[in-house]
DNA sequence: AACTACATCAACCTTTTTTCTTGATCTGCT
DNA sequence: AGCAGATCAAGAAAAAAGGTTGATGTAGTT
């Protein structure tokens, strides 16, 4: 069952009893996309928080007709547009599965009740939010000072589980460079280590 | 400017001062979407009534794993989940982009406003239900009454632009059939010809 | 002035996906 | 038995997605 995959990641942060496991998974529904379906899209409230039982995600927002991704997520990450979750206003990003994947997914309100009902659900979502901006701070401050080049190897050593789930265009938008240049750093690579 | 077109369109069924036709006009926003990107999603509120200034949209449901197509629109149609529209329920249709394409779309509040505000306004939007209402009864009539080979003769006959635009397996599900039976009508029907 | 780090544009190739076609077989009607 | 049409499986054809390469450009460094 997807739960127990859900149960044993917050568990990792949270000590639950078995009751309060099955009170905090209680609320989720699994839900399934095939490749290349949108879970979010601009100008619909991204109604749900979800969680990746498996396949993975891209998160990206168009300006001026190009892609920037924001986020990757694949087994037990989570996806959703975190500005719209939150305030529940339109989303601005899109939200596409980049493999046939499942998730569990919880609604804004129910999440609510979860936190209300039990400090630790609280505690949770806390951890979940500071591992996540703590994260983000790291990502911006690695950009800012390295190189495309010193990007794509930092990607490499933090992710390697990534690099073969996720297309290289969709990288380059998420290192902040052109599928062109990254497609040139490969290569480069390649060649000297033969 | 999609303006124009759209008050070209309204205009040939009121005649509008130039006053009216700004009013008219003024809360409907350009939209631009990509072919494959949907407009309207089962569960979530059809928002916008929507004019279609350039592309073309399929709106279909899926039932017990099957697509059904109720519709189609290219430029100068109207395209919206009605039923989630009007009542401003949750949808239960996919309304998708089958090219890349410009709408032009207005709020429902903004329509009722709208309506309230000047007479002519409110006959146009009467005269667009009367006609599509109208529209629904010939077809269904037709369907009933006629074969598939029949029924695909006469969208050829009613609808030669839509033809070339629209992929065969939509066509299919719009006329009642299976795409292989419409493949199979499609190639009788060629070497007759030859 | 040359060099580095990267972008842009266009062409092209490869792989994957989507769409369409065909044959074989089945069903329910008349 | 014969017709209108469905279903299933296999392929072919067409389109799209993804990736690479070369040429050329630019802004900031050395």
């Amino acid at each position: 069952m997807s739960n127990t995959q859900l149960l044993q990641y917050v568990r990792s942060f949270v000590s639950l009893t078995d009751e309060e496991a099955e009170q905090f998974a209680a609320p989720f529904e699994e839900v399934h996309v095939k490749k290349r379906q949108f879970v979010v899209q601009p100008n619909f409230t991204n109604k749900h928080r979800a969680f990746v039982v498996k396949g993975a995600f891209r998160s990206y927002a168009i300006h001026d007709g190009q892609e920037h991704t924001l986020q990757f997520a694949i087994e037990n990450w989570w996806v959703s547009d975190f500005n719209s979750y939150i305030y529940q206003h339109p989303a601005t990003l899109f939200i596409v599965a980049l493999e046939d994947s499942v998730l569990l997914q919880i609604e804004h309100a129910k999440e609510q009740e979860l936190k209300k009902a039990n400090h630790k659900f609280e505690t949770f979502f806390r951890i979940m939010a500071e591992k996540g901006l703590a994260f983000e701070h790291r990502r911006i401050i690695f950009n800012l000072c390295h190189s495309a080049e010193a990007r794509y190897e930092n990607f490499i050593l933090n992710f390697p589980n990534f690099i073969q789930r996720v297309p290289q265009y969709a990288l380059a938008s998420y290192l902040g460079m052109t599928t062109e240049f990254l497609s040139r750093i490969r290569n480069k690579k390649a060649h000297r280590r033969s």
